[in-house]
DNA sequence: GTCTATACTCTGATAGAC
DNA sequence: GTCTATCAGAGTATAGAC
């Protein structure tokens, strides 16, 4: 009766990251991951190696997902800097709305600096700054706003201290840190 | 025999936050404490009422902590734009030494919001920004600068894409960040 | 105030039948 | 490929003896 099968491994990995977003990196474990595709915990073993090894994959999925919504936004605006500020706000409205999916992508595993998503990313970000700022590789730059931009979306979420709501301090931040760009042809 | 106390509150404090500091939040479990101060684990409960209180203890003595490198810091330079400087840089080389601790500071902690320590912290840096950026209650201006130290400590310590080192990403976001003051008196 | 003993729930992972 | 059964470990917390 079991042949045709019940999952693939493209199943699994779909349903771990709608788990993810919904629960969080915690609330995908293999009992409860598997409960939700209406398997045993055991039956995962055939499609991945461990839990790690699908946590990886995830958080190449976040990257990507999270390239695609900066990729979209930089396309609604003329290329330069309206194009950048379109990134750096779809960029906390990601981490805003998909907060588990954020978190997972900055968090440490192991060999994934150099890897693909994560690349693709850091170079999309870095090839919008360099554009709007002038400057050719402009990596100081990149450093500085995606700094920004994280701490401020992690603060947002937790909430911390006096904070009364975001206020003025994103658009405040934002003008500074693309302050070279006004003086270019006045 | 057991009369004097092996063990007191503040003892538990204490090496639970040593703990921490060597191990990281996850190592801080009751047995594993309780090991360290060579009691049992049930015992602990004499003098904590359960895991959580423990940690939003931590976490005010983690503030506080941050609190006093960052006033140090301030005292060493003239007050205005130097000691904030000093204080920007205080505040990512506490990340950097002891992470930990600096990872529980901006765990989210139901009841902490308005809190004792974590609010304390965050008008000596409004002060200071204040102070420098010669607006009263410049709130803006704290979120935007907090946002990027905290978002400049999480990168470097997740070791995340292309950055290769920090480079001179802190220099320029610092100095874009902080540049109302440039202007101040010429 | 500390102890032993225990209850309970959660986790990842494997062996072997079908 | 999925199943049952099981291991081996972690964790928080409580009851009651001493």
């Amino acid at each position: 009766m079991p042949y045709p099968a019940k999952i693939s491994t493209a199943e699994v990995r779909e349903t771990a990251l709608r788990l993810l977003e919904a629960q969080g990196i915690e609330g995908v474990s293999m009992r409860s991951l598997a409960e939700v595709l209406g398997v045993r915990a055991s039956s995962l073993y055939r499609h991945i190696a461990h839990r790690e090894a699908l946590l990886t994959l995830l958080s190449e999925d976040a990257a990507s997902q999270l390239r695609e919504a900066l990729v979209a936004a930089a396309a609604s605006r003329q290329a330069g800097r309206p194009a950048l500020e379109a990134v750096a706000l779809a960029f906390v409205t990601f981490a805003r709305t998909r907060p588990h999916l954020y978190a997972l992508l900055h968090t440490p595993r192991p060999p994934e600096v150099g890897a693909g998503e994560g690349r693709r990313l850091w170079q999309f970000i870095l090839a919008q700054v360099s554009l709007a700022s002038g400057q050719p590789d402009d990596t100081a730059g990149t450093v500085a706003l995606w700094a920004f931009l994280h701490g401020f979306a992690q603060l947002e979420r937790s909430g911390l201290y006096g904070l009364s709501g975001p206020g003025a301090g994103f658009e405040r931040g934002l003008a500074a840190l693309l302050s070279w760009q006004e003086p270019a042809d006045t």
